[in-house]
RNA sequence: GGCGGCGUACCCAAGUGGUUAAGGGAGAGGUCUGCAAAACCUCCAUGCAUCGGUUCGAAUCCGAUCGCCGCCUCCA
């Protein structure tokens, strides 16, 4: 098999994946900020995290995943001034900080859940020194970390201390004329805080901060060496990153936004700390757009969001199809129809699953033919996360499985869908008889009466009343099958 | 102003130097079926924004033009 290889911001190229340990995967991801719902944009980054984490996993790695949840230090203008986005929400809601992050990181998990995103487990408390572990980690449970990391910058010469708060020395971190690694602008290029007030206090606008200081509105405060208050917005990724990783991670994803400010601080934060290598593979997710083809965003105010698809009777899991059907690194454009194209991907898929018979489930060895399946999917899927062509690839297996007539694929396909995350052993023994309410139950038998006698008139009458009831019929060779249409779940 | 990306059929979307330009949806015809549904078969871009160039050969590399978008402020 192909070795995984995956494009990486820090060398704009795709490179052979080769983690520091052999066999483990240090993954850090960015995740949600829990002020609001998270958008249908906001979750294809997570289901791209969650595809990339399961390909690795089929590449026999065991991944240390850890996923932030920033519950505090987001501002509306810039980090050494505004409003924290989450105190905003509390106030108009009239809930304390903690309520809000609660609820909106309750709503995220839900929905998670309902893509088949598979989360790290919750941080366990206390220090965690090596070995990685996985982790869902909370910044304002870890604003001990980050002051530690802040005072390693402040010592190394990095950070400076003002009134308003500890900054980072940008100029000082890069050199003069210096260029950000991975956006590749210098400083003089950025213009940097060109529309912003920025704090008379920095030696530069570039400087970001670190931990801000006398801004007495805000409600989340803590103690530090320098004076209660809260921490800059990059800081929390560089601590807890370290905290539950290590000094030098694997991988690190985001969102293709992040590259010019996030990240590029993150390195600057973590490296002036450390005096090690932040992350070796930076990955960016682009954006789902808008059928106008403009980015869905947060700040845009509408936005799309899970709840709305199954609202409108989509399989949520059509939207994790959505994006497999599309590359990670291009913008996929979002519509109703484009989803609902995607959901016969997901019918097809649960229909072959459903029917199997008991013979090909039980047989150890999938039919030769499999094989050349099974390795196109890996070289796919190994080339760069092509989502696309493994997902055509598996379309491909299972018609030619129908084609055959010879449905010995389970196993090969069960290792397909361990990463395309389609749960599709559910459906293998659905029963579609059995479930529905005896009332349907008893129309379905009249209906089949109906059939024997040969009353076709009385028979379609009775397809009609089960269909306006939400009921499909289909006649098999072992008889009338009734489905639900596009139930809740 | 700087940095970056995109433009492939009605729609979504792979392919990034070399057999007939993946796959899905929609559409058309067919097989099967009492009729449907499901499934399968056939058809559906001599062409990849436009114009030049490099090459034996380009959707794929280079240049120009047009159009769209993102980032440089919180945002996946």
């Amino acid at each position: 098999m192909k070795p995984f290889q995956i494009y990486n911001s820090l060398h704009r190229a795709v490179e052979e994946f080769v983690p520091l340990r052999p066999g483990i995967v240090t993954f850090y991801s960015c995740g949600p900020t829990v002020y609001l719902p998270q958008h249908l944009g906001n979750m294809r980054a997570y289901v791209f995290v969650d595809t990339l984490r399961r390909a690795l996993r089929f590449n026999g790695y065991d991944v240390r995943h850890v996923m932030n949840i920033t519950d505090v230090g987001h501002m509306t203008s810039d980090a050494d001034a505004g409003e924290d986005k989450i105190e905003k929400t509390a106030r108009a809601q009239g809930k304390s900080p903690r309520e809000v992050a609660d609820f909106y990181i309750a709503q995220f998990k839900r929905d998670c859940a309902s893509l088949n995103i598979e989360l790290p487990p919750a941080a366990p408390a206390g220090d965690h020194p090596a070995p990685p572990q996985s982790a869902l980690c909370r910044a304002t449970d870890n604003i001990d970390a980050m002051i530690a990391v802040i005072g390693r910058i402040v010592a190394n010469g990095y950070g400076y201390v003002t009134p308003s708060g500890v900054y980072f020395d940008v100029e000082k971190w890069r050199g003069p004329g210096g260029a950000g690694r991975l956006a590749r602008q210098s400083l003089a290029e950025q213009h940097a805080g060109q529309r912003l007030e920025h704090s008379p206090d920095k030696k530069s606008p570039h400087d970001f901060a670190l931990w801000v200081l006398n801004q007495p509105h805000h409600l989340m405060q803590w103690d530090s060496p320098w004076g209660r208050g809260y921490p800059g917005w990059h800081i929390e990724c560089s601590a807890m990153s370290m905290k539950y990783l290590g000094e030098t991670l694997d991988l690190h994803s985001g969102g293709l936004d992040h590259i010019p400010v996030h990240h590029e601080n993150e390195i600057a934060q973590s490296e002036s700390a450390t005096g090690h290598p932040f992350a070796r593979y930076f990955v960016h997710n682009a954006f789902l757009v808008g059928m106008e083809g403009a980015k869905i965003s947060k700040s845009a105010g509408r936005f799309p969001v899970l709840d709305d698809l199954i609202a409108a009777g989509i399989n949520p899991l059509a939207f994790r199809v959505l994006c497999l059907g599309a590359k990670y690194r291009s913008e996929l454009a979002f519509s109703i129809d484009s989803v609902r194209a995607a959901e016969k991907n997901i019918d097809y898929l649960n229909e072959f699953a459903r029917n199997l018979n008991e013979t090909a489930l039980s047989s150890e060895q999938d039919a030769d033919w499999t094989a050349e399946y099974a390795e196109r999917f890996c070289e796919a899927l190994n080339n760069d996360l092509n989502t696309p062509q493994a997902l055509a690839t598996v379309l491909e297996m299972v018609a030619q499985a129908y084609r055959l007539r010879d449905q010995r694929i389970w196993n090969t396909l069960q290792n397909f869908d361990d990463v395309l995350g389609l749960d599709l052993k559910k459906k293998l023994f659905e029963s579609s008889t059995g479930l529905e309410p005896p009332e349907i139950s008893r129309l379905v038998k009249e209906r089949e009466e109906a059939r024997e006698r040969k009353d076709f008139a009385r028979s379609d009458e009775l397809r009609n009343q089960l269909d306006a009831m939400g009921y499909l019929v289909k006649d098999t060779k072992k008889g009338s099958v009734v489905t639900a249409k596009r139930s809740a779940t």
